[in-house]
DNA sequence: AGTTAACTCATTTTT
DNA sequence: TGAGTTAACT
């Protein structure tokens, strides 16, 4: 099981008995590690089922059941590998009535936070409700409660915060939903408070793997520990010097508490790179130089030393896009055989960045993609169908209820919801669960009355058929006759702005539909939600709540042969040939709040785990762009390169003369030129 | 209810 | 600068 591993991985994989930590430098084969290791655990005799490894997205899940099913086939299916997240819906899902939570409770997205806060503080204030949304969650992942909260609210806006989320707790216990965070925060309540229940899934679970690692935050932590038990039987992967979601609860004490905490703990170190050329590399290196070191650790490469790094100044950001454009056509002009257009990413900080940069490509008819974007669930016209399976799910749903009702009009309008509301909480029931009481009757017009039970009896109707219609072919038969009974294609007809949107949305519904038959058919993927136990045609209702955790419909990345933009955040744990790191200017890629923001030493340190992040995505080509004076606001502003092209030591180099590059330079000294005559014009 | 006009505000984002 | 949101109109 050990053919092809280096000594470290070999370590790595083999330890079995107790707890380890595998630090694994960008590029080392830590995925490898893992998949390897989780069929040495079968292969010494632990059942897969028994096996659990747990990533942050479902993409990093998918690739690894992938790779698993590589190494050992079939019993891949059986393996737990999923996110936090869902195997913290499996739980609650499994468990949590003893918290007071019925099985079929609701999971709710951002979105669905952001309005129940709104009305939970009584404002319209998107940003403050935002601002309270940060701030919840952040309490959140710390593992403390309203009550607490409040204790530990820094001021009064965090106190009025600590408040909000009193009643926006007491408001998800009506809806019997939950936020992503509790996802987390309320398994690891059900093992903390519960020995019977620990002690259940404490059993279940022979060996527990956790990739990127330096991603946790404190609940996560605590979690896994209650997870193992005592006996630690876990795997740690990741590496400190990747660690950058610190603003999301993400802690480095995590990498710290690890060795108090479990003394017997082995440490492993990944140290050879096989993504890199020692060129890059060597830059990647001097970059995370100054960062204080938790666990030391020299990464190496013997893929040679390669092309050198360039640094590439311009002028502007359009500029600066239109010199990263010519830089990927010159690579395909001269490399043999000439790379593919997905041999290519374009990284920045910022997602805005992305604007000119598309421009460019556009313009030089270059295809690309842009990852990130809106995810395929959050399409309003996706949301809209959605909110039918929580309703049907769970009738306390009170924010799918509205946007059921809502979605194709039906002459519903606010003074009746606003009533029916009203009656709702007076007789402390969801809003569905008050449309049949005859003491409604007394409060509406009968016009509305009829319109609302109306829509209550379709909703019945149609949930009594979407339980029943089992196997593939009567969930699609159903889904189409459920999009015919409540006209949703003339609606969409209706309400958007051109026929070719309304054309793209209505392929969107039929593109979801045809995945919701397809896993209704038994056809799941196991990777997310359920994971493990798939392949028995499951209900529609059973499909549907599986999909407050997805962001795509295939996990698995359509293989485009386009060239990649991305964030730096979004590109972590992919690598392509040929990578171009954009906007590395001082304030951009270190970022900086306002001109007269404090260097705060923790944050440097994370915006340089970024650019270190940045630079090993490259397999063979790195450079790096930054522009002389960037768009703030309506007026321009002088711009200087990021510190961290200083730190890369690219001087020597950068010395080294390449034929074609005298010629550059002296272009480049031309067109330089030429700008700063036209920047001399402008103010 | 739907459309326009003013107004604000610009990190990173998965689940 | 431009998108996205809100408030005020029609």
């Amino acid at each position: 099981m050990s053919a092809g591993l280096n000594l470290a991985q070999t370590q790595a994989v083999h330890h079995i008995g107790g707890p380890s930590l595998v630090l694994a430098g960008a590029g080392s084969g830590k995925t490898r590690v893992i998949t390897h290791k989780i069929a040495y655990l079968i292969e010494k005799g632990l059942q897969p089922g028994r096996i659990a490894a747990i990533t942050f997205t479902n993409k990093a899940a998918a690739e690894m059941r992938e790779r698993a099913r590589g190494l050992i086939g079939k019993a891949a299916r059986e393996v737990v590998i999923c996110t936090f997240h869902a195997l913290g819906v499996r739980m609650v899902r499994e468990d949590g009535q003893v918290l007071g939570l019925k099985p079929n409770f609701s999971i709710l997205d951002a979105d669905d936070v952001l309005s129940i806060l709104k009305e939970c503080g009584g404002t319209t204030d998107s940003a403050l409700a935002r601002q309270w949304q940060w701030t919840i969650s952040r309490w959140k992942n710390e593992g403390l409660n309203a009550e607490q909260a409040l204790q530990a609210a820094a001021d009064e806006a965090e106190k009025v915060a600590a408040v909000v989320m009193q009643r926006y707790q007491e408001r998800l216990t009506a809806y019997q939903s939950v936020d992503f965070d509790d996802l987390v925060g309320l398994p690891l309540a059900l093992l903390a408070r519960h020995p019977q229940v620990r002690e259940k899934w404490q059993a279940r679970f022979g060996h527990v793997l956790v990739d990127e690692y330096q991603d946790t935050n404190a609940t996560q932590y605590e979690l896994l520990k209650l997870l193992v038990g005592e006996k630690g039987h876990f795997t740690a992967v990741g590496d400190d010097d990747q660690s950058i979601y610190g603003w999301r609860g993400a802690t480095l004490d995590n990498l710290k508490k690890l060795p108090i905490d479990y003394p017997a703990l082995r440490i492993i170190k990944l140290e050879q790179n096989y993504r890199s050329t020692s060129a890059i590399l060597r830059a990647a290196n001097h970059v995370i130089g100054p960062n204080p070191k938790l666990f030391p650790k020299t990464l190496f490469s013997e893929l040679g030393e390669g092309e050198p790094v360039r640094v590439i100044d311009c002028d502007s950001e359009e500029h600066e896009a239109e010199r990263v454009v010519a830089r990927l056509q010159g690579l395909r002009a001269s490399s043999n055989p000439p790379p593919e257009w997905r041999d290519f990413a374009i990284l920045y900080r910022a997602n805005h960045q992305a604007k000119p940069l598309e421009k460019a490509l556009r313009k030089a008819q270059i295809p690309y993609k842009v990852s990130g974007g809106t995810s395929f669930f959050d399409r309003s016209e996706i949301k809209d169908l959605c909110v039918w399976f929580r309703l049907w799910s769970n009738e306390d749903d009170d924010p799918a209820f509205l946007r059921a009702v809502a979605a194709p009009r039906r002459g519903i309008g606010h003074q009746t919801l606003a009533q029916l509301g009203d009656f709702a909480t007076m007789m402390r029931s969801s809003l569905f669960g008050a449309l049949f009481n005859p003491m409604l009757e007394t409060r509406l017009s009968a016009r509305a009355l009829a319109s609302l039970q109306e829509f209550g009896r379709q909703v019945n109707d149609l949930q009594y058929r979407a339980r029943h219609a089992l196997g593939r072919e009567a969930a699609r038969q159903f889904l189409q006759d459920w999009l015919q009974d409540i006209g949703f294609e003339n609606y969409l007809l209706d309400h958007s702005d051109t026929a070719a949107q309304a054309t793209a949305r209505w392929g969107n519904v039929q593109e979801f539909c045809d995945w919701m038959a397809q896993r209704a058919g038994g056809d799941a993927d196991p990777s997310e939600g359920a994971g493990g136990l798939a392949s028995t045609p499951k209900s529609l209702l059973e499909v549907a709540q599986t999909i407050a955790l997805l962001s795509t419909l295939t996990e698995q990345e359509k293989e485009q042969n386009v060239v990649t933009l991305s964030t730096l955040h979004a590109a972590k744990g992919l690598e392509w040939p040929h990578v171009v790191l954009a906007g590395v200017n001082e304030g951009v890629l270190p970022f900086q709040q306002g001109e007269d923001s404090p260097p705060d030493q923790a944050r440097l340190e994370e915006e340089r785990r970024l650019m270190y992040v940045g630079i090993t995505r490259a397999q063979r080509t790195l450079a790096v762009t930054w522009a002389r004076r960037r768009k703030k606001g309506r007026d321009w502003v002088a711009a200087k390169p990021s510190r961290f092209i200083e730190e890369m030591h690219l001087s020597a180099d950068t010395a080294r003369e390449d034929p074609r590059a005298k010629l550059r330079a002296l272009r480049e000294e031309f067109a330089k030129r030429a700008q700063t005559t036209n920047a001399a014009d402008a103010p």
